[in-house]
DNA sequence: AAGGTCTGTGGTAACGATAACAGGACGCTA
DNA sequence: TAGCGTCCTGTTATCGTTACCACAGACCTT
């Protein structure tokens, strides 16, 4: 007898045992209601069998498909990479998995991602950011499924939110680069079009000195993804051009550790000379002297909160839920005093 | 009238057209015999209802599921966000969703996992490593889908194989610190257990210097996930246990960079007292003096690779396909010469 | 003893798509 | 004009599971 072509169904089970499909279905989802003798002989038939249960055929047929759908922008900086870990443990135990899509930190793509996974009909949407075109938009509404915006609150979200004020932690960074007494800030950032978390971060920072009469001395951008080099390659730039700079703001962490190295080669002290602070709290910053002045984001916990989140609306809970990270700041060591 | 509770259906679509859902489902697919007007009709009513197709309901009707479930053991370290967006490079186009698993470094977590992928039958599985428990193989032979296991070559796989030789890495590492004229070495290693691509590395490099003489002088482990304070800890134990040391091979670039810190903060000459290696060729280097040696193992290339041989397989390619990523010894400033 | 609740189980019909085959309309050849 | 192939579209069955309802028997209650 030649091994049957298809896997075995819950089908082969429930003949195993002499029962209905029902019950071997009951069985394997734990329902109540079934003899102990009867769940006894249904699991060992299923061990003995090596029975697979098949998610598709119960998705289409509890119309709860335990899936859900994660965009986020890419996961070349290790902030992305965290927050999946964050909302791995967050759903642990629920079920419910997890479909990755990258959106390549551009809207269209977003958008394109986006259609593709929701074609699973997943439970749930997480999605980076609140800014998202007008087709995104009006297909989360259509597919009636909560939906978590993460990493950024600054402004009303389509469902629920959890993630910082850009906008805060931008100010706080500013509150505490006027009182290390730095005058001469230079903005070294991501030249990402429509980067609208740093845009948030940096105004906030910004108007926190020009209120104090601190104007920004300028602005440099890079082209692509964030490296050390790249950090470097700015800072070097923004010294030759504004030698007087006492303070590089930094959009993270790799332009800030660039820029430290672009300093201490430069021979200016830091931060005597000149400060900097990053943004995001990477670990990568753990092994630097000094170490870097940044905001730690709660990436891990803003995953985990967003897990949780999805679990608490799935189970009943309201639209809009809101759950904000405080941005925590680190003065590390390269802001002056 | 209210909103229809359900979401748009191809039948939907078939009846706003007056056709049958053959024909839509056609049409949708682009499979060719549909007259050029019917395929027009149908495409303008889809948009026009905002219909999305379910491929739940497809992958049950068509027996393909459009996934490939990928299990790594986590994302904590750069190294399999890099592989796994290479990995979504290798699918582009082709339909396939990665769905992720994280195997936590764990064979039994990595079988549990697996376990709840395969529930979703899809169409590839790739996995990390070429440990795995039996079970695990097992359920894999069952599946009958294509397997790709990456990251090691050394040894048999179930199907298809990208990856390095890890212990050739550590060969042409140990040639390299031979060369460089490196006499006393200690091994910087991660107490994770069995982490068999570390082993088979150390192994390839104590080899390579126990054949020319020169004996390990210790090795020390840390626990956890790797960090660069981690790296500054044990390199730190290292020369005040060894202070003959000359040379620290660490197991990853974390490691080595903060192995590096270490040695700068002792004041100890780098390469000319004490050289260093690493292992991965993580962007993180980039920007440090020295710069770290290193090997690169082409991380992205790797998951490129597998999502191509994905493809090729499941377009009638015998099993077996193996592909070897050649390390490349990025030597750096941190050898000797 | 009659009427009720509760327990455990089975039958049947979806779920939304696709595979495989069937067949009508049309034009061309002989 | 019959015969045949091509092009296009429809019909029916099926994928593996779960929802919903039915129902037999055990066990109470009064």
């Amino acid at each position: 007898m030649r091994p049957r072509p298809r896997p075995i169904s819950q089908g082969d089970v429930a003949a195993a045992c002499g029962l209905s499909e029902m019950t071997v279905s009951r069985v394997l989802r734990g329902q109540r209601g079934v003899s102990p003798a009867t769940i006894a002989m249904v699991q060992a038939a299923a061990r003995d069998l090596g029975y697979v249960p098949n998610r598709i055929a119960g998705a289409l047929a509890g119309a709860r498909v335990p899936l859900v759908a994660v965009i986020v922008p890419g996961l070349s900086n290790m902030v992305f990479p965290e927050v999946l870990m964050g909302l791995a443990e967050g759903l642990e135990g629920s079920g419910l998995q997890p479909v990755l899509g990258l959106g390549n930190y551009d809207s269209a793509t977003e958008e394109r991602v986006l259609a593709d996974l929701l074609a699973w009909r997943p439970s749930a949407v997480v999605l980076t950011g609140l800014e998202h075109s007008a087709r995104t938009r009006e297909m989360l509404l259509r597919a009636g499924v909560p939906v978590v915006e993460i990493m950024d609150s600054d402004g009303p979200g389509i469902d629920c939110v959890v993630g910082l004020s850009q906008r805060a932690a931008g100010r706080d960074m500013g509150r505490a680069v006027l009182a290390a007494g730095h005058r001469h800030v230079v903005l070294l950032q991501s030249g990402q079009q429509g980067d609208r978390r740093q845009e948030s971060r940096f105004s906030g920072f910004a108007e926190t000195l020009e209120a104090a009469g601190v104007p920004i001395l300028g602005r440099l951008a890079y082209d692509g993804a964030s490296s050390v080099p790249k950090g470097r390659a700015l800072a070097e730039a923004a010294i030759a051009r504004w030698p007087e700079v006492d303070f590089l703001y930094c959009t993270n962490d790799m332009i800030a550790a660039g820029a430290l190295f672009a300093l201490q080669a430069a021979g200016r002290a830091v931060p005597g000379q000149t400060g900097i602070a990053g943004f995001s709290g990477l670990e990568i910053l753990d092994g630097l002297a000094p170490r870097i002045a940044t905001t730690d984001t709660g990436r891990f916990e803003i995953g985990r909160k967003a897990g949780e989140m999805i679990l608490a609306r799935l189970d009943g809970a309201a639209r809009g839920l809101r759950h904000e990270i405080a941005p925590r700041l680190d003065p590390g060591g390269t802001l002056r005093r």
